[in-house]
RNA sequence: CGGGGUGUAGCUCAGCUUGGUAGAGCGCUUGCUUCGGGAGCAAGAGGUCGCAGGUUCAAAUCCUGUCACCCCGACCA
């Protein structure tokens, strides 16, 4: 490709809203424009990257014994009703309205559709297992789209779905699925790392995410510095602590006047926070309320707390009003002893003793507070989040925690949907079964993004050579004035085209300074300099994108071929 | 959705308090000189100041409404 003719918009000035290193970079480099809040239009040299993305996924995913199909976006609102989902899944679904009133939504996932498709013709557990995937622009509509195309509303994602009579095929199926997840990002060439997760609103039993990980990922990961465990924070489990010591104190009330927090309650005290105990009182599942008991160290997991048998799903909060007519006293001041509300306590918490909490009464705290002897023992339960340092769950390491950028996410639905949509296949004995069912999506667009916040430089994008949007980038210093500077680099473009290598002639005319910014910029994995200096000597100036200096090497297209294989 | 903020040239922004000729830098066009890491000089093009009302002799500026976008919190590939 000429870039006198490559619809480039490269800008030396970053626009002012793109905040993360990606955003910026695609922009800069001409690869998207935005048309409207998380909605955005892939240029040239954006949408050969996202089609490298595309073409490593449809490969092994094809590798791995999964076909091709391809579903509506627009897809009639009852078969959402049918599923459940229309309701609960919530304002993110773009719903839609046909010329007859008729209600649609904008598919943000397919669980239903394919579904819905294979129940039309599922008859025989000889059918079974099938797995099928579509690469599909998805739209879901996001209460805050940020970051770019890292979290647009409309956005380019693979979404495969496996059918099995019985649930060890689901977990055969699910571990090639994975293997093949493993195998695209190690393609794509990016530092992935599988964590464990949450299924969250696509429900089931098991799954894990694969991450990119990158200083600006959203997402949380607990990650072990000694094994392979690693999970997402909303699913890492904190160890189960050590038994607890015996009572030592007596219980004694003290005054606090103005502390309505651990960290004020423990400074007044001279404390460690690690002996304070906070209440956090939530919306309870059978009784109106329920408290839940954290030390002042740690904080509430929102996905854990929720899943608790006593606990509201999702996690409520009480209001101050709750508060005051359950306990007689405002939050601040809340503890376990005498609570009249059920009692649940994080492991750390319950295994506390002499520890400081809430009187119950405005203005005061107790210490020396110890479970069975001054108040009833507690649920017990896993509610907190992990914090650095915490044991690794599975007993080698301690925990780090590390940020993610989520690129794929793989789970076992078992017959959640199969049985809401009473999807039938007959088993070898004649029987009627429900199927079950795994799901598996990769965000295509998202891994564009994901791959230039882990691999850049102050000058530009640093592509890995598989999803890079040309190979080589051919760039003539004076070529107005030199002729044979002119002629040595058009024949190296057209043998280098002619070889199949995906070049770039920058035919521009710059002067060297912008020519070479913008090669940067667009991070293009291989650069040949052609200059009257060089050739004069039979050479052209060879440089790797991100490698330190640049090389002479001989003056022919196998010379550059040979750097490029290398 | 709650809280905060911004809309003026392609981009980054000034001008608004105190109403009176719409500006700068970068980018773009043309010419000349330059030419190995974002050149210099000269001449140009380019804006119904987000939109709609209102106040006023006069509105980018004041008032009302509205739309869009951005940032902070709960969701997800």
């Amino acid at each position: 490709m000429r870039l006198s003719r490559l619809w480039l918009p490269t800008t030396k000035e970053t626009p002012a809203d793109a905040e993360i290193v990606s955003h910026r970079l695609m922009l800069r480099a001409g690869m998207i424009r935005k048309l409207g809040a998380g909605i955005y239009s892939w240029l040239p040299l954006g949408l050969r990257v996202l089609r490298k993305v595309e073409t490593i996924v449809r490969q092994e995913m094809d590798r791995a014994g999964a076909q091709e199909i391809s579903m509506p976006m627009v897809i009639p609102a009852e078969l959402w009703q049918e599923s459940g989902r229309l309701t609960k899944y919530g304002p993110e679904l773009l719903r839609i309205e046909d010329r007859h009133q008729r209600d649609f939504v904008l598919g943000p996932t397919h669980e239903e559709v394919v579904t819905d498709l294979i129940r039309r013709d599922l008859r025989s557990y000889k059918q079974l297992p099938v797995t099928l995937y579509q690469i599909q622009t998805k739209f879901r509509d996001e209460i805050r789209p940020r970051f770019g195309i890292m979290r647009g509303r409309e956005f380019l994602m693979k979404d495969a779905y496996s059918f099995h009579l019985e649930a060890d095929d689901l977990e055969r199926e699910y571990r090639n699925m994975r293997a093949a997840y493993a195998r695209i990002f190690e393609r794509i060439g990016v530092e992935f790392r599988i964590v464990k997760a949450d299924s969250g609103a696509i429900g089931g039993d098991r799954s894990e995410e694969f991450h990119v990980l990158a200083g600006s990922g959203e997402d949380v990961l607990a990650v072990s510095d000694a094994s392979d465990y690693a999970a997402n924070l909303e699913a890492a489990e904190a160890a189960i602590p050590a038994v607890r010591p015996s009572a030592a104190e007596a219980l004694a009330r003290v005054a606090t006047p103005a502390q309505t927090t651990c960290e004020a309650v423990a400074g007044l005290l001279g404390e460690p926070l690690s002996r304070t105990v906070k209440l956090v009182v939530v919306k309870g599942r059978e009784q109106p309320l329920a408290a839940l008991v954290l030390r002042g160290d740690h904080e509430v997991n929102v996905v854990k707390a929720a899943k608790h048998p006593m606990v509201a799903a999702p996690l409520q909060l009480a209001g101050e009003a709750e508060i005051r007519a359950a306990f007689g006293c405002p939050p601040g001041f809340l503890g376990p002893v005498g609570a009249c509300v059920p009692v649940i306590a994080d492991r750390s918490a319950a295994m506390l003793a002499d520890f400081i909490c809430g009187a119950n009464e405005v203005g005061f705290h107790l210490r020396g507070v110890n479970w069975g002897r001054d108040c009833t023992e507690p649920v017990v339960a896993d509610l907190r989040n992990v914090v650095a340092g915490d044991p690794s769950p599975d007993g080698r390491g301690r925990l780090q925690l590390v940020r993610g950028i989520e690129v794929g996410h793989i789970f076992q639905n078992g017959a959640l949907y199969t049985a809401a949509l009473g999807v039938r296949v007959q088993d070898e004995q004649g029987g009627d079964r429900i199927p079950v069912a795994g799901c598996y999506g990769i965000g295509v667009s998202r891994i564009v993004a994901a791959a230039i916040e882990q691999r850049h430089d102050e000058a530009g994008i640093v592509w890995p050579e598989a999803i890079a949007p040309f190979s080589v980038i051919v760039c003539p210093i004076g070529a107005g004035q030199s002729t044979a500077v002119a002629e040595a680099a058009q024949n190296l473009y057209d043998e280098l085209a002619a070889a199949g290598v995906e070049t770039l002639l920058d035919d521009r005319g710059l002067r060297p300074g912008p020519m070479f910014a913008d090669a940067d910029l667009i991070g293009v994995p291989h650069r040949v300099v052609v200059g009257e200096r060089g050739l004069a000597a039979g050479q052209f100036e060879y440089k790797r994108r991100g490698a330190g200096a640049a090389e002479m090497i001989a003056a022919t297209a196998a010379a550059v071929r040979e750097k490029l294989s290398a």
